[in-house]
DNA sequence: CTGTTAGCGCCTTCAC
DNA sequence: GTGAAGGCGCTAACAG
């Protein structure tokens, strides 16, 4: 019911009110002044042909598609589940469609997604944690508006991104003012950006408290690898540890639970992100809540800033909040 | 780097290359027979400029547009996520993009952005679980391509859906094997079909085993109307809780726990789904497996014999399986 | 204020 | 086999 029967065009409507093709077009965008008579005609005879201009034609025609392009490495991981629906929520919002394009973890789809999508949108947002730097400087000076989202690439590409180093130093000093001394951080992709800034917080801490002891564990990011991990933290005998993200985390905390530890009595852990099921581990996972949701929206907004011509907006860092729930406590 | 200058056309590659336009075309799409020689001026050409066809201007006369729309109530909801993510990568095999529109649970957003994608895109792929089946029926007729999720509206229109009866079904039977004879249902939405497929499995499990009892609750979708439901839940005097969802399955599973109830000894408790976490909590929720991103790659295989011009393939129902995991055990 | 004329960039009959 | 011309549907100069 509510499509044009076949292909009504612009002529169709141009006919059935009696006048030219440019009246159509003009009153239909309201754009230059038309008599208020005519542009009545014109509109009812759209109503009652339930025309709507072809968004292919005007695109081509106008030079820009009302759409803008996302590239993130899995559609299947919860941040960028959450980063993506703040996008879309907030595009839509201002009338903005979305194409998304999931690289499945691979640099070079990243590279051919986004200069494909690019094509058929205004702009493309990009969340390439993994590309190297040199290989995104590349990528974005040739791409026209660009979003960078956790990664930065020169002064005139906005960027927003989650504050992971003032985030993992918030962590740090919580457990210490709880007493914490020995500490084990299970890192995530060792080349990632997001690790780089952890170590960050880590390397600014050891200076600060050189008392404290922060031992790295290499792992990965997902549930089976905070699991994998388990033994050799219990063996560290560290009271806290800090994973790279909340799905290690939830893996370290069940692993170690089984084995007989006790959370967060023997060991405090904390998880990064708040994936919308931190706080229904059991105990409730401490995490520092990056506003992924919000993230997405703010790329948004410095996107929507490109595509109006304004100056790029100065790069965000959202700051995420720490969530302290059960999994943390004081050091025994 | 990788992008054309500024705005190279088909043109520019004809110059160069000493030919015509339609020659270029011809070459570039492998049409019609082209001189092997010129075909390869012609690439070479191309390939200088780094020229790509504008995908707008050929969207436009050929009327194709090589992308899809979907349509979903929630980015944020796992299930939705998972159909997305399949449905992505399962289109991308095929060249094809992916549009996504997110209506916010809003049965007028999702008539309003199937129309709307719609001509933005080669067909849509719906998942409109709260939508009135007259008003479906009235959206799809005139809208194209269509492959509903978990709906169906007529034989010409493709449908892939898990097949929540059986799925519910299976659950009842293992736990009656058990030894369980009271049970409960926490309902989802009421009038959604994939609570009405629910109450179809209850009904027959009633009829089947008069001896046993399954009392119903009402109940939301997330984590705190499982966990609202706890109460209730314990006074009921069951042995075995059905939850509509997962999330409503795991704020159930916390709550009571809390309270002292022990599971599965003193109470059995089983969710739907097989969200990615459902596996992680304490104990490991058992559940009904829903193949989400099969389904969402399935749902594209459908929509892609519709662009091809095939018979609307015929409704396909995966049946969930039961996982079978700790928070269920025999009656007590 | 309105109609006519060019394109936007490409593909596809038609003649050659 | 190749080029020239027409058109996909629309908007933006131009006249009038």
């Amino acid at each position: 019911m509510p499509r044009p029967p076949k292909g009504v065009t612009i002529a169709d409507v141009a006919a059935r009110a009696g006048v030219s093709l440019s009246t159509v077009s003009r009153a239909l965008n309201g754009n230059t002044t038309v008599d208020p008579a005519l542009a009545e005609r014109v509109r009812t005879a759209a109503a009652d042909l339930q025309y709507t201009a072809s968004p292919l034609a005007r695109s081509l025609v106008l030079g820009r598609t009302q759409t803008i392009a996302v590239v993130v490495p899995d559609l299947g991981n919860p941040t960028f589940q959450a980063i993506l629906r703040g996008l879309s929520r907030a595009a839509a919002a201002d009338g903005y469609h979305v194409l998304i394009a999931d690289s499945a973890e691979s640099v070079d789809e990243e590279r051919i997604l986004a200069v494909e999508t690019r094509r058929r949108a205004d702009g493309v947002i990009l969340c390439a944690p993994r590309m190297p730097q040199d290989e995104l400087d590349a990528l974005v000076s040739g791409l026209g508006p660009v979003v960078l989202v956790n990664r930065s690439a020169g002064p005139g590409i906005p960027s927003v991104r989650a504050d992971y180093r003032a985030a993992l130093a918030a962590e740090l000093a919580h457990l210490y003012d709880h007493g914490h001394r020995r500490f084990v951080y299970l890192s995530g992709i060792a080349r990632s950006v997001a690790n780089a800034a952890r170590l960050e917080a880590i390397a600014a801490f050891r200076a600060q408290h050189p008392e404290a002891d922060v031992a790295e564990l290499p792992g990965g990011v997902d549930f089976d690898s905070g699991a994998a991990a388990a033994d050799a933290v219990l063996e560290s005998g560290a009271t806290a540890a800090l994973a790279f993200n909340d799905l290690v985390a939830m893996g370290l905390l069940s692993t170690v639970q089984a084995k007989g530890c006790r959370v967060p009595d023997d060991l405090s852990i904390m998880g990064f992100d708040d994936i919308p099921f931190a706080r229904y581990t059991t105990p409730p996972l401490t995490t520092a809540a990056v506003p992924a949701a919000e993230l997405g929206a703010r790329a948004w907004t410095a996107m929507r800033g490109l595509l109006e011509g304004d100056e790029p907006a100065p790069p965000v860092a959202l700051r995420p909040e720490l969530a302290v729930r059960g999994s943390s406590g004081p050091a025994h």
